[in-house]
DNA sequence: CACATAGCCGACTTATTAAGTAGGAAATAG
DNA sequence: CTATTTCCTACTTAATAAGTCGGCTATGTG
């Protein structure tokens, strides 16, 4: 499960929103909150919200607020739209004795993959999932 | 879990290892077998003899062959070796209501951790394995 | 001993991705 | 009208991945 600073950022600036109270966010709020870059949080906000996660508003009074209530929203929902899709050494096949690695990998993809569509932002705010 | 070539080409070459009767394997074969570029084959298996995972010898009749036996060899030892420890986003903390998804990465990485370290290349060239 | 085989070793190249920056345009509340 | 805040493209810089290169060193066979 390698995360890129970019996911991470993503994360913990959608948990902020799922965190706060009714109303747009912000950007400014977010970055400080969670110590993310300024600039380099624009350009994730805007991918999240290309991806119909979040919506926003401009000008005074404005910022981003979530597109779902925070129980219907997945950490994988916002992993999906930052990463795409997960792609896993599938490249020609394992040749001969290596077939069985194949599993493996299968295995914990599988696995990782459960957890990230099983957790949801409201139980990241609430501290309740189901690790 | 994301893999590099690297470590899966040292997993393969592992496996080749272990699914060889005994004696010296000469890097060519491995790499005709597992469709390995040579050179960086080399590298590798330098990498995992350094390491005292493997054994080599010299010359016509030369190869290389496991310092252990296949059951005592886990799929977790070759990938330690070959990308060092694993880092997982930890730079420093996780704010206020982020918090918690420090735990999900715990959660993630101890099952990952259980299995790679569970799996023997014995299993892997039996097609026995746990997952 | 000579020669062929095969491993040993550091340095180098090239392509891709990650991480973050820059500069300004456009919208909106007061 | 003005301050605020999002929107958008493009750029830079650093690190890592993947593989290459050239030549040296050891070893078994005849």
């Amino acid at each position: 499960m390698r995360i890129s600073a970019r996911t991470d950022y993503a994360l913990r600036a959608v948990t902020e929103l799922a965190a706060a109270p009714p109303g747009p966010v912000p950007a400014d709020r977010i970055a400080s909150a969670q110590n993310i870059p300024r600039r380099f949080l624009d350009n994730i906000l805007l991918q999240l919200r290309r991806a119909g996660l979040i919506h926003s508003l401009r000008g005074p009074e404005g910022g981003y607020w979530l597109a779902r209530p925070a129980e219907d929203l997945t950490l994988a929902d916002v992993i999906t739209v930052i990463e795409g899709k997960p792609e896993y050494p599938e490249h020609g096949g394992y040749p001969g004795v290596a077939g069985p690695l194949a599993e493996v990998w299968t295995a914990l993809r599988e696995h990782e993959e459960r957890l990230l569509t099983e957790v949801t932002f409201a139980q990241i705010v609430s501290s309740r999932f189901s690790a």
